[in-house]
DNA sequence: CGACATATTGAGATCCATCAACCAATGTGG
DNA sequence: CCACATTGGTTGATGGATCTCAATATGTCG
């Protein structure tokens, strides 16, 4: 799957000076501070987030406690997939975890700049199917693998993960709760 | 989310009529036996699969136990979504277990075709971020509910899928054991 | 230092998998 | 048409993985 990632920057690399250039227009790059919300539940996700620089993470509400779906680092994208693409309002919420540097791009703004770069839906979509692609490997791993073999799993692919940030969002990300991880880090 | 389909629907009865022509002349319709393979795991898949009559399922071995990932009705578009995407061999299987009409479309003719009906691509892009989503309520269902509550979902959504589909598929495709469903269909 | 978030550890309960036996329906070859 | 295999489903007993509740550490930051 890294090789479509790769697939995606020689894309990017090859646009065409204008449909660079409007990309670049309709994004902004901000900072944003530990602890503060890019997407409250109940707003419609009306940006999407390239985390240039620091941590975020995506998570919703059940029975009161948070699940963590998505953990983002640099280079990912950050977005309410539902809410984006139906403009409807958010079951989640996204989360920055560390002072970080968020390159934003609206909606409405990259809608209008497809009609008129027609390249830009091509990325859109190449885009669309990497995280699909990303979602059906996760899917894969809770079908599959025990709690142990996922933790040991997210160690290899992102060993950053652990060293950043909290057990309690590693634990809820990989469905499993927080005394079980840490009995598991205890025993690897 | 059925929204979202009915906008894809609607976006296709849209398409001007070559458009609709070329997607026509790069379809075909088969007609395929109960048990017959449309993917087998190592081939690579250069094909989607639209089930205008029928039933499949998607599954892969683990440790020699067939996972099912997906299963497919009337309306359903069957891929293995990383080999079809990166046309790299395929983890997955897919499989009609009932007799079964499918309308299949070469991959590389859809390529040539979106190059020449821009349409297309936002056809394809629609269609991914369909998959994404549910492939993010299937994760959803996965951290949050039980195998019962998962069960019971699945008889709401899809309440045609326990009449025609052996539990052993169901089962796995629940991320349960087979004794387990049975159990729970008891207890119900 | 005190306060609050983060992490570890223990004990008991619960969910679910596994192994194994069994039953019912269907189909197949002689 | 019968004997038998095959497939699909149920049921019981047991063990293991994981959750929950609760107590106790270990930070970390004002």
């Amino acid at each position: 799957m890294d090789a479509y990632l790769d697939k995606i920057d020689t894309f990017i690399n090859h646009l065409d000076l204008k449909t660079l250039a409007v990309l670049e227009s309709i994004s902004s790059t901000k900072k944003i501070k530990k602890g503060e919300y890019l997407l409250q539940q109940g707003e419609i996700c009306k940006k999407s987030y390239f985390i240039e620089q620091g941590i975020a993470r995506k998570f919703y509400l059940n029975d009161g406690k948070e699940i963590t779906t998505a953990l983002y680092f640099e280079n990912d994208i950050a977005v309410s997939l539902d809410s984006y693409c139906m403009q409807q309002p958010s079951r989640e919420f996204i989360q920055v975890i560390a002072d970080s540097t968020v390159s934003q791009t609206s909606f409405l703004a990259f809608q209008t700049a497809k009609k008129l770069f027609p390249k830009l839906i091509e990325l859109d979509l190449m885009l669309t199917e990497y995280h699909a692609m990303w979602l059906e490997t996760r899917l894969f791993e809770f079908h599959t693998l025990d709690a142990t073999s996922r933790y040991i799993q997210l160690l290899e692919n992102h060993p950053h993960i652990i060293k950043n940030i909290p057990l309690s969002y590693i634990a809820s990300y990989l469905g499993i709760s927080l005394e079980t991880l840490s009995r598991i880090r205890a025993k690897i």
